[in-house]
DNA sequence: GGCTACATTGTTAGCGCTAACATCTCTCCC
DNA sequence: GGGAGAGATGTTAGCGCTAACAATGTAGCC
């Protein structure tokens, strides 16, 4: 009977079956380097033969090291923010840590207090937020002062680090090749106010168009979905001054492919359509998709070198707060062409 | 100075202050009904001023409950993983748990072992398995006896409770879709070997069949991407035989559309396709897309029932397993129609 | 008034582990 | 061969909390 209290063996049953002290076994657990190596083994073999695991709780509560990160995400389910957290959990176990997740979803304010509350419960060292729109400022006083935190696609604060793509240079690239191609401007959609990622696409956008001295259009309004993107694309197709569109995300291009597609404008012969994101769908799409691709597992990987750079520094947040902007890059595909003079100059009706 | 240790207020710190015991204060903390009002609310203040959170691990330590779920999951970026997770998640945190993940990548085989040591070291109260592929025998080997555990779209082993979606009824409604649209027989793009959607989804469709009387051609075997999508919309564009394809989910869906779009092959006119999933793209295929729509949401809350049931239950596995079965519904598009006696009576070719 | 019953609070003893210190056992070298 | 020094191990004292029990106070009732 190794384990008398019937929860499982507890260090000193290893012990007592190793015929060594618990403090020995927990040298071996820990690689403590003075232990000799007969009798390493023979705790390793204790340890085997009784199936022994070491109560995290119990260790954590004396080194007070959780080992627990958390992460407050929004709208998982969309493939941005779900490849993000692909990429962070992948980074956070890769340097021992454990990754507790609260999904949230998209309200229109979003408010992180409950959130953050319930996830001080835990005791974690460490918060990952992935909510890129402007949150409540009530949500950030909620953060307890000396928790380690970093803010992907952020900016929410001054003083918090932010590791995001960058929305501002992928939007004006995406634009460039547009104007490139001999368009006289560029039309936008846009993602919901309020999102940092689409201001920023926004931003990049006129600033595109303003350096090549281009008028810059009313952007469109959306919402992200393929629906906002389909209503959008109606609009932008009744009005024949349209050559080029830059959407804000792939899901809503899609939907403007499909308006267009209903309405007889063709892509890219008529119009061209450049998106947002890369899904892996884009390549797919009638026509493929030009698109701004991001990646995501950096991001993933960065925000969790950046946590990991308050955890250990001890320093808490305070000083210059990093920011890390992790580079796009443009995947030209079939959905861009060079502008004929107007649209009406294809002729040609659909079909 | 109210927390003489540098690390936070204790229990202690906020006993002091309120003049009471730090019992007291635990009680408070959990509800304990013996507390007089008053005496609550000068604890609560107490709280309140010193922004004392509770420890987690010391309170784990005793009470012997972690309140964490571990999760591991499969290819979270796919629709499908990441809606229940999704799901899951809201369901756990409604139930007072919190959830640690560990996602991997989709291998060939899927080796859980590693994350399955990996979560154990967490003293985690329960599994939920994401891993909608065979898994390896020694996988399971690797489950603790004890630990309530749950598959999700699972079946990989006769003595662990399962929660999925009805694939078999889903691809029999979807190939019966297509028959009583007329079609002959029904041509079907098939998931990857090893995956047990794949798996229902090619049953359900040959049942369907085979019940109908109609000749199941072999399947084209794909690999979820759309990209294999595509390379099985090439094959089957050549075949004039083809009037009708159901394809294993919504992703290969847009590649054989796509395929079919630069074949010539119009849908629904020519070739009727179906797929599965009904992620938020579908509708803005071109066409809208005819696919199975799966209640994700219910199936994270149903898995979390079940676990709750054996956590609560303190019977750990053993006795019949539960096995829940989640509903799909069609979801009726634009890309699907009556046969043509055969392909060639269509007419017209593109453009 | 005194005794019972119960509500309220305090006291004590761990949960299983690690850190710090104490102890013991070897070498090694003059 | 004996003392220094390092390596290997054991002992002790908590980490912050909850459960169990003990000790109060407080009505209620004959």
């Amino acid at each position: 009977m190794p384990s008398p209290n019937g929860h499982g063996p507890v260090m000193a049953d290893v012990a007592r079956l190793a015929g060594v002290s618990h403090q020995t076994v927990s040298r071996v657990l820990n690689g403590h380097p003075n232990v000799r190596d007969a009798t390493r083994e023979r705790v390793r073999a204790a340890i085997e033969e009784l199936g022994y695991r070491r109560n995290s709780s119990a260790r954590a509560l004396v080194t007070r090291r959780t080992n627990v990160l958390g992460v407050i995400a929004v709208d998982t389910t969309l493939y941005g923010p779900a490849s993000t957290l692909f990429g962070l959990e992948q980074a956070a176990r890769a340097a021992g840590y454990f990754v507790s997740i609260v999904s949230l979803k998209s309200g229109d304010t979003v408010s992180l207090a409950p959130a953050i509350g319930y996830l001080a419960e835990q005791s974690i060292e460490g918060l990952v937020l992935i909510t890129p729109k402007r949150v409540t400022a009530e949500s950030l006083a909620a953060l307890p002062e000396t928790l380690p935190v970093v803010a992907v696609e952020g900016g929410q604060a001054p003083d918090i680090p932010v590791v995001c793509v960058d929305q501002f240079t992928g939007a004006v690239t995406a634009t460039r090749h547009l104007l490139d191609l001999g368009h006289r401007t560029v039309w936008h959609v846009s993602g919901p106010a309020g999102w940092l990622e689409a201001e920023g696409r926004i931003q990049g956008w006129r600033s595109a168009l303003r350096a090549a001295g281009a008028a810059a259009p009313d952007p469109v309004p959306g919402d992200w979905t393929p629906r906002s993107g389909y209503a959008a694309g109606l609009r932008l197709a009744r009005d024949p001054e349209v050559t080029a569109v830059f959407v804000a995300n792939d899901q809503m291009a899609l939907g403007v492919l499909r308006a267009f597609s209903e309405a007889g404008v063709r892509v890219p012969d008529d119009v061209s359509v450049v998106g947002f994101d890369d899904i892996p769908e884009a390549e797919f799409f009638t026509p493929p998709l030009t698109t701004v691709w991001q990646d995501f597992t950096q991001v993933g990987e960065r925000s969790i070198e950046v946590l990991l750079e308050q955890i250990d520094g001890a320093a808490g947040r305070g000083g210059d707060p990093a920011r890390v902007v992790v580079p796009t890059r443009l995947a030209v595909r079939a959905s861009t062409a060079r502008a004929a003079r107007s649209r009406r100059d294809q002729g040609g009706t659909r079909q």
